[in-house]
DNA sequence: ATGATACGTGACAAATCGTAACGTATATGG
DNA sequence: CCATATACGTTACGATTTGTCACGTATCAT
């Protein structure tokens, strides 16, 4: 019997000597960067250990994968900061939205968006994790926006809230999707007005 | 000076053998088969040229490379009949959709769309292409139903169509993307109740 | 000091892509 | 019929990348 292969020991500090501290965020920083820069298929880990000033099977003393070192490499900078109760509901999708426009139409997303999509497409055990780690937290964002304005009485009260939802995300997702040939204005500029625009519909649902 | 290369002569007749005519049907069939199987990362030129039962310079001779073979597999089964005008808003969204539920479900459909944002993460040059011949294509036809719906008067004249489109192809498309473990009920059955709610919520802009 | 572990270097097998060299088969044009 | 040109299959090849391994050295705990 060897011993447990790939353990990821980086806290625990036993016999040997420990891991180089800095290592570990100079691989995933050269693994964003390199991931935003060439993408998925092109990022290789000679050019990661390269980058990051270290061996590649110090790379893979960490990350068995190639798969798992970018989406440990994704999945540190996602931080979910719940947006602020603005009082409306046209005020809460403004901040929730346009504050992350800008980080919407940064390439390391459209990657993410990209991998997640190839995983699902190909069944595989991680496309549900991802979809629910990112994707669907968002979207739950959305849906306690909706509930937050129901119980104020901006929406109706049998107002389908997950139908509701998904609009909403879809809309937006749809945004980030589209190449950047293919739009006719600023990311920021069309969501804005996409907001305005749904705004305006969920409003009116209220009239029943 | 070489002859010209890879050269895609298939209807042309001039001298030498002509090309077995089954091959170019049973190349397409197999990289569609295999694609939907295993995906496009794990499709291999070899199993595809074993799969139609040539051998892999075959495959090269018409496709010079994976991306291109199956790009051609791919954009061989899009065939585009415009949606029948069925006199209301509701009615043309249904008969533009429900149809087609079954095809979106496809996993070759998932595949198509992974590679698209793929390319769009990488911005390949075929990102725009793809788009524009498969996406925005649907998209238009969203859009078609809605300027139909405002000559009828089911829409306000001052409706933004541009933005409405969005949301009717951004909520569509959501639908799609979202993996099968994720979903609380069918691909058709969502479908129809979004649509529904679209209907809805586009049919109150009107009272202005 | 000893043992355990991390690190870098270098080498390695396996898979895959794309190309090339052959021999054979099948068409056109004389 | 014969020459030419091309398609096809088989086999082999180089290049790239992935992931592993062996080795020597460095650094920690005990």
């Amino acid at each position: 019997m060897g011993r447990a292969p790939q353990a990821l020991r980086s806290s625990q500090s036993g016999p040997g000597r420990p891991r180089e501290r800095h290592v570990d965020d100079d691989i995933l920083t050269a693994t964003r960067e390199l991931l935003a820069e060439v993408g998925f298929e092109r990022l290789t880990m000679t050019d990661v250990a390269a980058r990051a000033g270290v061996g590649r099977p110090t790379v893979y003393r960490r990350y068995p994968s190639k798969e798992a070192l970018v989406a440990a490499s994704v999945e540190a900078l996602r931080r979910d900061e719940p947006a602020p109760d603005t009082g409306t509901l046209c005020g809460d999708l403004r901040a929730e939205l346009l504050p992350r426009a800008p980080a919407f139409g940064h390439p390391l997303v459209l990657q993410f968006l990209a991998m997640l999509l190839v995983s699902n497409a190909e069944r595989s055990e991680f496309a549900e994790v991802y979809w629910r780690d990112a994707v669907a937290q968002r979207r739950d964002a959305f849906g306690e926006i909706l509930v937050r304005a129901q119980a104020r009485g901006e929406l109706a009260v049998d107002a389908d809230v997950d139908l509701l939802t998904d609009v909403v995300a879809g809309t937006v997702i749809y945004q980030i999707l589209r190449p950047v040939g293919a739009r006719t204005e600023s990311l920021e500029g069309r969501l804005e007005r996409l907001i305005a625009l749904l705004c305006s519909m969920l409003g009116r649902l209220e009239r029943d």
